[in-house]
DNA sequence: TAGTGGTCTAGACCACCCC
DNA sequence: GGGTGGTCTAGACCACTAG
């Protein structure tokens, strides 16, 4: 009989070890372990098997299984600690993403229902300062969306997004109402990745415009944030502003240390 | 002559391969890659040698060129590309950190010069909701510390921290003002690893007594960010309210797609 | 089709934590 | 001392991109 530490249970290996769609074998084996832990096997703050026992259990190399570890890392749902071991994350780092998700899947995962009522599409000249941020030369034609957000049909943002599409690209409002979500339609239509953006927070109060769209009264504080948004070329695809209502946060988890 | 692609120049390889310190392989070859090109040898979005290539160079296997890569990734320095290669990213992207740090490195990270004035530090009883996010019961006693943040000597933020430290650990105000960083000091004198937090972000009106102490007028718009910091064992050590004027502003870099 | 990054393996040794 | 994660290697093959 092995002496090692006993983690509570081996985690079933489902017969054929891992395979099931053609997915890299690190991405199923995460999958595996991530229902797994979800199914509450394994309580918050208790040890995994080691990782070599995993890779026995489920007939793969250690480095697949350290590489999917380290994936269930990033998602908040596990941790591991240098000669103690691998754990199960805390709940409450579980439910928090640590990207920002789109509007409409962050509602989605507060279990709201998301919304958009579409203000105003048309093309207008880059002014200097969109122009400068989005490396492009000024009266270039951008398509300017104006959006209000809504969370299970209450409004609760606005968002007022400066587009650089290809040439001659056109976009319709029918097809924005219908995918709902802007991303996905450049991606869809325009094989246009999003890939990284970079944001910058704050606070302002609501002019006497904001405030009539949101419903609020004039000089609400207003959540604020601006994004530039990057295609997987780096090439900057959109810059946004959006604004919420004060009973809007955005929740995020942070590595602190994460640096070297 | 080799026919492959031309990278714009090959990396000085350091007469000895890399080492300097006891450092991993891969920090120490991440290191040398980011000083290359922090010194503007490879322009943005212009590929670096390829892997196999960097490899031979400084004589480590290929899998440690890309532990290096990665890390380089998360930290924006650059990025790759399935089937294309591995190119510098663009200065803006470079300039902005993922992980929100700590006020001083923020404000050092700009160019500012960070301060603080500590207002109050006393013992407190847990109130219920407080104890809820730092998982201890109510009235055990926490240690709450309220601070002004100055940038450039100018007030910029307000900190209501509750720590809840190791039994009989004791805190000195002249500590903490030695110390400059609340969690620097956490980790000299009580071994305190923050590891990870739960952060959400808002907007809120400044109330009668932020307005006084932050120097602004009564229902200025403040960015307020509320945090519960984990140790490295995962258990709540801090819960803190930041409060900051509208001049102030977070700023980050995000993944979009890094989920799975 | 050639070159690139992405995945996977099997094994070795090191660094750290705890009994 | 014995178990754990962390680093490193050398080599193989796959998947994607581009000329």
């Amino acid at each position: 009989m092995r002496t090692k530490r006993q983690s509570s249970e081996t985690i079933p290996t489902n017969q054929n070890p891992v395979e099931k769609s053609s997915a890299p074998l690190y991405r199923q084996l995460a999958e595996t372990l991530q229902l797994h832990m979800e199914s509450g096997k394994i309580a918050p703050n208790e040890p995994l098997p080691a990782e070599r026992d995993l890779a026995i259990s489920f007939k793969v190399s250690r480095d697949t299984v350290r590489k999917a570890i380290r994936l269930l890392e990033e998602r908040g749902v596990l941790y591991s600690d240098h000669g103690r071991g691998t754990f199960a994350a805390p709940a409450a780092v579980r439910q928090m993403s640590r990207f920002l998700d789109s509007f409409s899947e962050d509602t989605l995962k507060r279990g709201g229902t998301p919304g958009q009522k579409i203000l105003s599409m048309e093309n207008v000249a880059a002014n200097m300062a969109i122009a400068s941020l989005l490396h492009v030369e000024a009266h270039v034609p951008l398509m300017r969306i104006r959006r209000l957000r809504l969370m299970d049909d209450a409004v609760v943002g606005l968002q007022d997004s400066y587009l650089h599409l290809p040439q001659g690209a056109r976009l319709e409002r029918k097809e924005l109402e219908r995918a709902g979500s802007l991303y996905r339609l450049l991606i869809d239509k325009f094989s246009i990745e999003p890939s990284e953006s970079l944001e910058s927070v704050g606070a302002i109060a609501a002019s006497a415009d904001d405030a009539l769209l949101l419903g609020v009264g004039p000089g609400t504080p207003l959540l604020v944030c601006e994004r530039v948004m990057l295609s997987d070329r780096r090439e900057p695809i959109e810059y946004c502003e959006m604004k919420y209502v004060p009973s809007y946060r955005y929740k995020t988890r942070i590595n602190k240390w994460s640096n070297g």
